[in-house]
DNA sequence: AGTTGGATTGGTAACGATAACATGGATGCC
DNA sequence: GGCATCCATGTTATCGTTACCAATCCAACT
């Protein structure tokens, strides 16, 4: 029953039904034309001998992998999960399926990725971010697919773009917080370079601030990107002691305004009545925690869906052109801020 | 520059640089004998043509992808993020490519997910957790590529295990609970059947109540998997009315014993003083929250890591029968208990 | 000088599916 | 009845790389 031979081909499959290869190959197919009566004997022969569809050979032959390559920074992050896994979703019952690989906030490391993704030859390659390496932007622009930049509004897109502006979404959240009367505010982000959202967010924080003839900004380096909350709390501790007047910061991420908030409860100081606290992002725990955060939501799942769509739209030949979706954020006031 | 013709294959890059294709396709390898000048010649040829290497073709011919296949149950979890990480960082330098997918907690879905990664010919496959539908197990175990099941310790298991028994460690965290004086001790887990892994630690709690001679259990259904902070938080409120007098609750994991942590804070409930919790998993959140959460750290890292160094072994034919490695997880004792 | 051996390169066939085209039979329509 | 049309299936060649084997070249040695 079992043979430790080499595994069955569609030539063993159609030899066992009594058919040719090339109608045991359309019975694998969805819509193609075979009769009911053949397909289920194809099947059945094919589960019998417990044969595997080689996509393999199928990818060369048809130069078709159904392969959606997607970079993101970090595979550790609710927002670019929610992200990807609405991509996924939608994607899927297509038969494409999502090819992943994470770039730990590194243009360098994000070309790499690119080039090894690209070899497999995707349908379409979604990337995070709009800033790379010039050979990145070589690459994807001669790739032949359709490339979609996401989480960013780049000024010279590549292709199609599903995004929003990170230093407009901070900004609105300044204006909010100067309008209810804060005015000392300070900003706890990563180190300049690495994460490029994180540093848009920033430059317009900066922005926003000179804007409203503010001090000068109060910024506090919180280390490499991925901000964590420990190091939100850190920054925090920071904070309170190089700028003991600050009346309200706003964080990179849900994730280091979570850290800042417990820092200010460990050392017993009131949020927001002392300090006020804004995050990025919309994650679960701004919403549930006690005091719950003033954030942003950059519709993270919306940012999947509307990519899905567009890749979609793409692949069907329904959209010649490039595609620009913008996403609004909405800013999000909770018990961490007036 | 640019033309709008077919991609170039390695036989164009051969012409281009006065050699042959095989000579092409060596250069592409790392450790193949081509002349230092040659491959340089041939890298610029490719650069210049911007060939890209044609991973399908390659795939083909020499039957070997450099995917490594993984499942688990939700892209969304920072456990399971960080078992990937793991892995990836330390396959991808030999060269190796994760090929993700998410079952949605479903071993239904995790069937149809196991059947679509096998046509991709992986290398080794990785799947999360040691429940599955027959026809996954047998799908796997014909595949006739190494198989991993992780984050479980099945008692047949399919190849190799790299893994740890939810029950155990849960009933670990109720002996301390029991022994540090709480008697009336709940649970907040998942809907029974689809979370395997939540399953067997609420089967570890009630077999380790009964084995204390204490109360019926008080089991509290969050729903279906996975288990928010918010479902936390609801399921934490129905505790407080169905059972007011618990003394302890054990939550399926750290993201639902935050969510409950919370609902005690919003009602003005002392913890650990009135009721103590426990958590599951050592996220984030439970080191840093405000009280900081007990817990139980199952080295979601060291399982990823483990099992690359597994499928390494494997795939260089230093190891020829099947691995079990067993993971033993620490309770950590924190500020939400005694 | 002749031989051996290692390093480098080339020629040929093949991996396993399917695109493209062809065919036979049943059905529909005037 | 005759012809067009459609459906189900078959035949052939091919996708682009690389395994396998062979050939060449040069240095080192007897």
């Amino acid at each position: 029953m079992h043979n430790s031979r080499k595994p069955p081909t569609m030539a063993d499959v159609a030899r066992r039904t009594g058919v040719s290869p090339m109608t045991v190959s359309r019975a694998f197919k969805r819509d193609s034309s075979v009769s009911q009566e053949t397909r289920e004997a194809v099947l059945l022969a094919a589960e019998e001998l417990g044969y595997v569809f080689d996509s393999t050979a199928s990818n060369l032959r048809s130069q078709r992998t159904d392969f959606i390559a997607v970079t993101i920074p970090s595979i550790n992050n609710a927002n670019f999960a929610d992200t990807v896994r609405a991509l996924s979703d939608r994607v899927s019952d297509r038969g494409l399926q999502i090819l992943l690989g994470y770039t730990n906030y590194d243009v360098r490391e994000e070309e790499r990725l690119i080039e090894q993704l690209l070899r497999r030859k995707p349908e379409a390659i979604v990337v995070t971010g709009g800033k790379h390496t010039p050979r990145a932007r070589k690459l994807l622009s001669n790739a032949g697919i359709p490339v979609i930049e996401t989480w960013d509004l780049p000024e010279e897109p590549i292709g199609h773009v599903v995004g929003f502006s990170n230093a407009q979404a901070v900004r609105e959240m300044v204006d909010h917080f100067v309008a209810v009367g804060y005015r000392k505010i300070a900003f706890i982000g990563g180190d300049a370079d690495r994460d490029t959202r994180g540093a848009d967010r920033r430059q317009g924080f900066i922005a926003a601030l000179k804007d409203h003839g503010l001090d000068a900004p109060r910024l506090i380096a919180a280390g490499p990107p991925p901000i964590s909350m420990r190091e939100g709390a850190n920054a925090m501790g920071q904070l309170l002691e190089r700028f003991p007047d600050t009346e309200a910061v706003i964080c990179v991420s849900d994730l280091s305004a979570f850290g800042a908030l417990t820092e200010c409860q460990r050392r017993g100081i009131a949020v927001p009545d002392r300090i006020a606290i804004g995050g990025f992002g919309d994650y679960e725990i701004g919403a549930i925690s006690v005091p719950s955060l003033t954030t942003i939501n950059a519709f993270a799942g919306e940012i999947g869906a509307k990519t899905a769509e567009l890749i979609l739209d793409v692949l069907d030949g329904k959209l010649d052109r490039p595609g620009r979706v913008t996403i609004r954020p909405d800013l999000i006031l909770r018990q961490t801020s007036r």
